[in-house]
DNA sequence: CGGCCCGTGGCAGGAAGCTGCCACTTGCGC
DNA sequence: GCGCAAGTGGCAGCTTCCTGCCACGGGCCG
């Protein structure tokens, strides 16, 4: 376990880490101030699209902050696009982490001072037991889109009745009856309805339904 | 930063923090397995209350797992009856995580293997690093009592999987296919899953799902 | 060993859901 | 009147989903 003082000490202690990564990306924080230059987070983003392309998984945990921001949110859809993983979780992250194939994990000090402090480790017990933290963390969050289309769908009138009536668990027979349209009516309205939630199939749509709280 | 083998190390070594707890004592864990002992358990909840007394703040943070053998329940009772604050995390903790005052951690391995080990450390970055985490976990999680109010169906690791198939809206072929099982199984367990949200339709069980936050 | 329970998987037949096509109505503007 | 667009409903054929039935392969117990 290891500490260090600053951006650059930190690439030059520990750079070469990212370079290595095997099987597993993991990062959270409160925002991207750390690779704050727009070249870094180039570069960073460039590094990451290979080790995606190699089948690694990445996941990026950040609260609403980085989205404040349009570089932040540039950002996050970049990496997002290139097929990595990222959730919007409600708490603070004050202190960044940064955990790779569960074997290193940088800890740094909160907000930038101008010498930022950085903890490495590789302690396989302290690795573990934050990164099942992380994963509690992560659970509880809202992945990147869920979290934007928070509210988004615009439903009407017509289109809650259907809802409500799938929700009730009615067949499409029952609910057409009950709405007074005919069956194939019916079922276009319901194709319709997982359009606007972009679902593919019944199961899903009820599922961002619920989570939107479109059901009650 | 040390590392322990075994509860009576533990004690050994580090039982003496137990009883310098200035202002504020946090545990995280899966279930109570660690003070597996009756006595042991009795003990520590006199001394949690003494603590209590004069004015320490003990939050603790537990899985539904705890919840799930009578003493365990008990136990939890007994520390949230005499002020504790007593959460419910929907994750698996399964490194036992206690910090005292900010200043001391403890992370447990996990699962007693027969002789435990401990990682104790009292280094300021990674206390707060974790420290950000647990409260990050503890906010999205539900009061003992809220918990308990919510009356949810007991869904297992098997069944999260199923349901996030569905909530991908993978068809049956493919989500079977990634759980390797064949689809008449997989069909039963989607079925099993209606039964136990008690939904008539999946758009209904997606609902469901949704509402109660199993699909993230 | 035989018998039993349980979980699994294949199969088949039926129910439910999906959608393209077309015909019909309604309403609007020319 | 005609033409046009939009919404509706019936039909048909397809896919997906549901489930009862039976066979097979462990574990477990007497």
């Amino acid at each position: 376990m290891i500490r260090v003082r600053g951006e650059a000490e930190l690439v030059a202690r520990a750079g070469h880490l990212f370079g290595t990564v095997g099987s597993e990306f993991l990062c959270a924080a409160n925002d991207m101030s750390t690779w704050s230059r727009p070249n870094d987070r180039a570069a960073v983003a460039q590094r990451m699209g290979a080790s995606l392309a190699e089948g690694v998984t990445v996941r990026k945990l950040y609260t609403p902050t980085a989205l404040t921001d349009e570089a932040g949110r540039h950002h996050l859809f970049e990496v997002a696009a290139v097929g990595a993983l990222v959730r919007v979780c409600a708490s603070p992250l004050p202190h960044e982490t940064i955990v790779i194939d569960r074997r290193v994990m940088i800890l740094a000090d909160p907000v930038p001072t101008r010498d930022r402090g950085f903890t490495v480790t590789s302690s396989p017990s302290l690795i573990e037991g934050v990164c099942s933290l992380l994963d509690a963390v992560w659970q509880a969050s809202d992945p990147l889109d869920v979290y934007l289309r928070r509210d988004r769908p615009r439903i009407d009138a017509d289109q809650r009745k259907i809802l409500r009536a799938l929700a009730e668990g009615l067949t499409d027979e029952t609910a057409a009856r009950r709405l007074g349209v005919s069956l194939r009516t019916y079922r276009r309205r319901v194709a319709e309805l997982l359009a606007s939630l972009e679902s593919a199939s019944r199961f899903q749509a009820g599922a961002r339904a619920g989570e939107l709280g479109l059901t009650r």
